[in-house]
DNA sequence: CGCACGATTGACGGAGCTCAAGCCGCGTGG
DNA sequence: CCACGCGGCTTGAGCTCCGTCAATCGTGCG
């Protein structure tokens, strides 16, 4: 199936035309130049674009060099990758995975439609963990040396940047307190919570959608094992607070999951 | 009586005054303008200066509002606060914690000389966690406003802003490493690891130093309990790899605790 | 169709939590 | 000067939650 569904311009049949095979580390096909235009995307209000005037919003346009597709499965960079771009999830999403000297891995955060990636790397000048697209999916590049240069002159873009990352601090923190405080039923009934916070954030249904992600990797992500994420899955389920079909979810009774991150759920 | 009687005292011979081993407890330091400056600061090239030229060192050393001191258990800024300003750690050591909506308590980070403080807050214009002083300690006030404006004509402070909040993304992952896939007894090796290696950067000695914090918060920050964390400080202790007397601690055997982090200790 | 991978479920064991008692070091006041 | 109390630390005993191992099932793909 085409990724495109959620594209807007004609133009972008193009993409659909990608060969199949590496796509990994093509050089960069262009679409038209019109079809890379922020005020003619549908994710206009849900990406970066969010809260900048329109003309600022012309002047980010001009800034996406190009838009580059990832077959699922393949990465978009990789740990050690030179820092070039920053990226946002035009269609599709990703997992970024992080591997310490040992080896360990440890998955710090999907990424859906509209969101950013590969703002890791600013500091050392290079990448330091893999971003791997989930589905086959497609992103918006955008070299992050303009973006700098536009922000000398442009104060709402350099805010714009720092907003950015410090919006990755902070996910970033909340994922600590999910991992440093909460018991297991804890940690998935946050994480389906914030996952649906974050799709209605971008107009999209909120009570169901597709993880797209395995038990593997939300385990991973939410420090835990694969066993017990299923068994949580199939308790809440058998609680009436969710209704799933493989990565398929429904959240049947939102105030039931809220109140599993209760405090003291103790008597009085 | 104001906290304040450091920043703004008559001119003593400025970093002269710093008696070498106290820098821990000082009390006595007064500073005048000149004092502001980076230049003559011990920590030129532990803090911000660090990798700049001598000329930007000086232009950052404008931007050096006060000297402010805080007083053990007292806050520098708490959550909600609104953001003004950035603080790097001239004397003593801070906490950052971090309160969820549930009232869940989460320390992310344990700041010490020559590190930075006051990064959270970029993105919401105001700060989200609470910054407390470990002992009685001093920083260097940097207005953001200033800094921002600064780095519009100045790629190098610009690049330095950026690099800053990268290094405190990778900061948090590396936590997010530890909190997602050690066991206890990793954890505490990491703890204890990594504070050595920033206490060496920056000049200290790294084999013996004052923790400074309770077990509970050492437990809170690794996401245990304080008793797993006594435990597992007197099996390190036991094992010949630490030496420990309350909250001093003296690393003994090196590779003994770096083999805990070890992947597989199995046979092959 | 059959294979392979992911998900589910069960049984069991152990790492870490809870509760509790006792200890140490320090400040305070008699 | 010591007695006392208090906060933080240590250590033990028991329990629980979650990890481990393993068997089975479901689903999508070649």
């Amino acid at each position: 199936m085409s990724l495109e569904t959620l594209a807007s311009s004609p133009a972008i049949s193009v993409a659909a035309a990608f060969p199949k095979r590496q796509i990994h580390h093509l050089r960069e096909v262009s679409d038209n130049t019109a079809a890379l235009r922020c005020t003619s995307c549908l994710l206009r209000d849900f990406c970066l674009p969010s809260g900048l005037s329109a003309q600022d919003t012309e002047l980010l346009s001009t800034l996406i060099a190009a838009r580059r597709t990832v077959r699922r499965g393949h990465a978009l960079y990789h740990g050690g990758d030179p820092f070039e771009n920053i990226y946002t999830v035009r269609a599709g999403s990703f997992k970024t995975q992080l591997f310490n000297p040992e080896g360990r891995e440890q998955i710090t955060g999907f990424q859906i439609s509209g969101e950013l990636l590969g703002l890791d790397g600013i500091t050392g000048g290079q990448h330091d963990c893999d971003a791997v697209a989930l589905e086959d999916s497609q992103v918006c590049v955008i070299p992050f040396k303009h973006l700098e240069q536009l922000s000398f002159d442009m104060p709402t873009i350099q805010h714009m940047v720092h907003r950015l990352l410090g919006a990755e601090i902070s996910r970033e923190r909340k994922l600590l307190m999910v991992l440093g405080n909460m018991c297991a039923e804890e940690r998935v009934a946050s994480f389906i919570l914030d996952f649906s916070a974050r799709l209605t954030a971008r107009g999209y249904s909120s009570s169901e959608f597709n993880l797209r992600v395995t038990r593997e990797e939300i385990g991973n992500y939410l420090g835990m094992k694969m066993e017990t994420v299923s068994r949580i899955f199939s308790r809440f389920q058998d609680a009436g607070y969710i209704a799933m079909r493989q990565r398929l979810i429904r959240i049947v009774d939102l105030d039931g999951l809220r109140a599993v991150l209760e405090p003291a759920r103790l008597s009085a």
